[in-house]
DNA sequence: TACTGATTTGTAATCATTATAATATTGTAA
DNA sequence: TTACAATATTATAATGATTACAAATCAGTA
């Protein structure tokens, strides 16, 4: 798997400290950090920093394509995951912890079984596609 | 299936005509609306209804299981969906319609699969698993 | 060194949602 | 029906994440 900083330097993307404390930060980073907390983070290896630079990098990133924003906390704000092997998350309603499912299945009820198998309970499953629908292809 | 407005009556929940406008709206709708849209929506009715009873209505019809709330809308508002037979959802990312994709399949490839054949494109799936997890469970 | 464009910063604005408190309505018991 | 307590509704304020914006800074190049 290509780490963050290989995908940003392949694009020719300028390397600044600032983006490359919050690469550093999200590299193999399993915790699916906020914006809040990649912030709070930085801040203490780069204390001037500001959040309006994290969001934008966040975004950034996403757009390489070299991370991924998850929105599985309801109402919530956004967090993040570097995109790595296929895995799957699953988030406790109790800790609210976003944990990682490493299978690499694409049915929902053996994912459903992998899960329970590791000790937690799956109550609810969301799955949302994206895309560009038929109206819209054809309107081009 | 079971209607909307059945699961609040047999729950011994007043209707209240708030309640029941909001009802109405949402039964068998397939526009997945927003709080905004059912609130336009009900004033034209019931002009004098607030959005806080809009947001305590859903809330309340999502913990009777009566509808769904769906955060496939990245960094926006909730949508809502009345429970009905097993289907998926399918965001267009331009012009921003949730659209039901009614298959009873759990494999993610063949509802892609599915959801192409039907003249989209599907270009990202996001699979969020709700539970509890094992160490709340043990903490318990 | 000077200049151009990109980046960062701090702050203000926006938008959905939640909290709160006052008012109104409902269901129930006398 | 009336009175009362519990519940629901309303309007508004508060919160919190995100976006917009403009000024200041930085990077790369002529």
């Amino acid at each position: 798997m290509k780490s963050i900083r290989a995908i940003v330097e392949e694009e020719g993307i300028s390397l600044t400290p600032q983006r490359l404390a919050i690469i550093d930060f999200m590299e193999g980073n399993r915790t699916h950090p906020t914006v809040d907390e990649i912030y709070q983070d930085v801040k203490s290896m780069y204390p001037t920093i500001s959040k309006a630079t994290v969001y934008s990098t966040m975004q950034l990133l996403c757009e390489l394509g070299a991370v991924q924003e998850l929105s599985i906390r309801k109402r919530g704000e956004a967090c993040f995951d570097p995109r790595e092997n296929k895995h799957q998350h699953f988030l406790c309603r109790k800790c609210n912890r976003v944990i990682d499912i490493s299978v690499d299945l694409y049915d929902e009820e053996d994912i459903i079984k992998a899960i329970d198998s590791r000790g937690h309970r799956v109550e609810d499953v969301h799955s949302y596609f994206y895309g560009v629908c038929s109206d819209c292809i054809q309107s081009k």
